[in-house]
DNA sequence: TTGCACTCCTGCAATTTTGCAGTTGTGAAA
DNA sequence: TTTCACAACTGCAAAATTGCAGGAGTGCAA
């Protein structure tokens, strides 16, 4: 079997995916009043009580949205020396890409944002999840590296918190982000069009060196 | 769904039934010794751990065999003051049904019994098991019996033992029951059979009747 | 308005599944 | 023969699932 993720861990990605699609169906067919919890749990294969041990309510397991995880090897690869910017963009994209579920789905959420726009928010809120968690990983990072601790006494930096830097850096990767994915989709849901974020991220971030 | 089983009992089942499943087919395929227990859990989706949690050793997966239950319902049914010998057989049929899987898997049953026929000695240890059992039962329903309390002065009974009453019946029954499942069947698995076996037994109680 | 049914959601204890470490027996290679 | 890998099986603690009882909000009918 696949020795990437352990039995448990496997069954706990199917259980997801089954309920994520089974509500995304119903919301589809039914509309999402009809969405019933005791039923989408049925069409998945477990008890409704176990429906809330995956998602905090309907509206997340229709739009398939989960709390926001930062991969260790993302956060190894993490370099707070190097291009700071493109550091936490990047760090930022790969979080991003946790709060929802794979392409296998992807069509229906597509489907499911463009009948119901005012969803949209509660993915919002999750994007600020990971606004969050870059926050404090860039933070702590930051606050521990050489770039901090030596910055040359007429760096602009000098004067500000730590806390203050991290947050404004964080803000500005993320607006750059927001930037791009109003203008590359309408629905930013599936792998491809992150990774097509990624290139247009490239270029932006050389477009923007010229401005900041 | 099926109110019949909760959510639990009816996973619990499939779980039950996909082990057997898994065993006995590998059993057909590779031979007895070719069944390898991880395999097989992987087969039925599940850890090879939860594999003991079912069964105690692969043979019993192979064969299906479980330990004999005692239906309630079957329990209230029983009427010790009634034909003896016919109630005692009755329950021990129902008893019986128990050890063994459902239709399902009854073909691949027979074929293994054919193919590993010292296996029957392992279907053995569990007839005992039913016997012990029905004796349990009998015995404290005949104790408790208006039938036994008051036996008559010239009850071939008196002088012995409710124990060793209640043991004798039970063995008179089982080796009925024994004889007619030589008898009847080669490979006796399937509900089918045991219904043929109902039909039978009638038959033979009385015949009996006239020997008793 | 009140009462009632219904659905979403939570807390908690019981049951089940899993991972892991370890023991035992067996056969095959050294 | 000894050694060594390997499969069967057990004990135990952590994690997941379930059933159940109940709180809170909402609509609907009397």
């Amino acid at each position: 079997m696949s020795q990437l993720l352990s039995l448990r861990d496997r069954k706990r990605a199917e259980t997801w995916a089954a309920l994520h699609a089974a509500a995304a169906r119903r919301a589809l067919e039914d509309g999402l009043e009809g969405v019933n919890v005791e039923l989408v749990a049925d069409e998945a294969g477990v008890s409704a009580r176990t429906f809330f041990n995956y998602f905090p309510c309907k509206e997340d397991a229709v739009l398939g949205l989960t709390d926001p995880v930062l991969d260790p090897a993302m956060l190894e690869a993490f370099d707070i020396e190097g291009d700071l910017l493109g550091e936490v963009s990047r760090l930022m994209l790969s979080v991003l890409r946790t709060i929802q579920g794979g392409d296998d789905s992807a069509e229906l959420r597509a489907r499911i944002y463009e009948s119901y726009p005012h969803l949209r928010h509660r993915r919002y809120q999750y994007i600020l999840k990971v606004e969050q968690l870059v926050l404090e990983t860039v933070r702590s990072q930051l606050a521990d590296s050489r770039r901090w601790r030596e910055r040359p006494a007429d760096s602009p930096w000098q004067g500000h918190d730590v806390d203050d830097v991290a947050f404004t850096i964080v803000l500005t990767a993320s607006t750059r982000m927001r930037y791009v994915m109003q203008k590359t989709w309408s629905t930013p849901t599936s792998t491809a069009q992150f990774n097509a974020l990624d290139q247009g991220l490239e270029l932006l971030r050389d477009v923007f060196k010229e401005l900041l």
